[in-house]
DNA sequence: AGTAACTTTGCAACCCGGTTGCACCGCGTA
DNA sequence: TACGCGGTGCAACCGGGTTGCAAAGTTACT
């Protein structure tokens, strides 16, 4: 099964989320995946995206990929075909917090068009 | 109905959730605050926030609040206890999207340790 | 006041993503 | 063969959000 998965994620161009991968296999159970993704990124070999479209989604960790402590890329969600993908070569910009906070990560999604769904 | 939640809303510091709403109300229905948060929102006198913790949180426009099309600050979730906060004076840093990305709107939430959680 | 039209509210049900307990299965090992 | 352990499937549950519908409240007009 987590081969399966794993095979699945490798191919994937966008982000997927749980309900897809669902129905992606229709014969697995939900349990099953949700407890795959969660050991995958357990063990750092994904990491999650929280994109504001209800599902949380997942992607492979690139080479330098260095989920913790914190999301180095900026993510971007496509509001026409609702796919969401990993700007690996755009940094998180650093940002200037008031007195007193302290900084332990950032998610920075940005939503627009994408480069397919441009006509 | 309204006018209570308004009051609730101004009296906050940090950004508030549907069902902290409840809870704070314990009288009132969920749809109607549900209902409430919604035409409020449409009105722009209150923006949402999607910080990730599961429930998405509400706070008071300010003046110079332009939340659409862009949400113009970053947001900071404090890890300790729970509540967002919004950095008006933070401003959302512009970013270089890869070509034939275009930008809608920016979603920038920043986790840490408030100002009142630091030890 | 009486009536009609419109708005707001409460209730209940539903949806959907996520999560968990538990029993079972498959497989390697003593 | 018997045991232990990790993986799987099933079913149930949870929590946030959303909606249909009917009752209650409000407003406008006669
Ligand atoms: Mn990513
Ligand atoms: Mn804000
Ligand atoms: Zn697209
Ligand atoms: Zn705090």
């Amino acid at each position: 099964m987590r081969q399966l998965v794993l095979d699945v994620l490798s191919k994937q161009k966008a982000a997927i989320s749980l309900p897809e991968l669902e129905d992606m296999f229709e014969k697995a159970d939900k349990a099953t995946l949700y407890r795959t993704l969660k050991t995958f990124e357990e063990n750092k070999l994904i990491h999650h995206i929280d994109d504001g479209s209800g599902a949380v989604k997942y992607a492979l960790c690139q080479e330098s990929c260095e989920c913790e402590p914190e999301d180095l890329h900026v993510h971007f969600y496509c509001t026409v075909c609702q796919k969401t993908f990993c700007l690996n070569d755009t940094p998180v910009p650093s940002i200037n917090l008031p007195k007193d906070f302290s900084l332990e990560k950032v998610n920075m999604v940005v939503s627009g068009i994408c480069a397919s769904c441009q006509k």
